[in-house]
DNA sequence: TTTATATATATGCTTGCACATATATATGAT
DNA sequence: ATCATATATATGTGCAAGCATATATATAAA
């Protein structure tokens, strides 16, 4: 990317669409958001992509402040930036309800759910 | 634009954003909005860049089924699309209320406030 | 009527750059 | 050593911008 700059409040519109505007990150967010916190590994395993594509994606957000990561031992766990601009939030959410059921977004999360030893949770769930 | 594709209803998340992430589109697109229906002249002057790239630009936004066009006289009006999706129609909304005072979405709008002569109304408003 | 001219809009064409992807490798944790 | 994640390098491509030009409509003159 080539804005290392804005972060949490000084989201810049048309960037912000930028970033939304590429099939992978747009669907990696909108699990995100379901999900609440995902490592990299998991969305690896419900996009079905390679791990560097998805890394690579998500130093983008990140760097953009448009989600946040966090180390627990080996793992890597991104979520959606609590400081984000209301409309930015709402442009999230009314996309969310909008292609909920189309495709890739609802096999993404059908994905997710039959991934075999996920991380954080479903070990019981 | 390489999609001459999705119109109306058929819509692609990704390219939607992607059509939203150029500052030209997403200054006309709030603009018209706020306006109803513009003409290529008055987003020309209220954008303050050429004629060329403004008419390029809704172009695209006509070609993905975002805007409507309409001739009147030597005048060609674009205005959003009526049948944009619901989710469209809010990510445009909570876009204009985050960043309607922001730079430079503010000045466009003085701009076309202040110009002479404009094509539509305004003889005597 | 025809011809000329001005205004409004669209469209080839070219250039340059941002960016998505893949492969390979490096870093970090256990 | 193994697993999870990040980054470097290279390659292809979409696409924005400028310039020139083409089409369309209107107005004026002859």
């Amino acid at each position: 990317m080539i804005w290392h700059i804005l972060a949490g409040m000084n989201l810049q519109s048309s960037q912000f669409f930028q970033l939304l505007s590429d099939e992978t990150r747009l669907r990696s967010l909108l699990l995100m958001r379901q999900e609440g916190e995902l490592c990299v590994c998991e969305l690896t395993h419900a996009l079905g992509v390679s791990q560097p594509k998805i890394s690579r994606h998500l130093a983008g957000l990140r760097d953009a402040g448009v989600v946040l990561d966090r180390r627990s031992s080996q793992w890597v766990y991104y979520r959606l930036h609590p400081d984000l601009p209301e409309w930015a939030c709402q442009v999230i959410e009314a996309t969310a309800a909008g292609v909920a059921d189309h495709e890739p977004f609802s096999s993404d999360r059908a994905a997710l759910a039959n991934m075999p030893n996920r991380p954080g949770a479903a070990c019981c769930a």
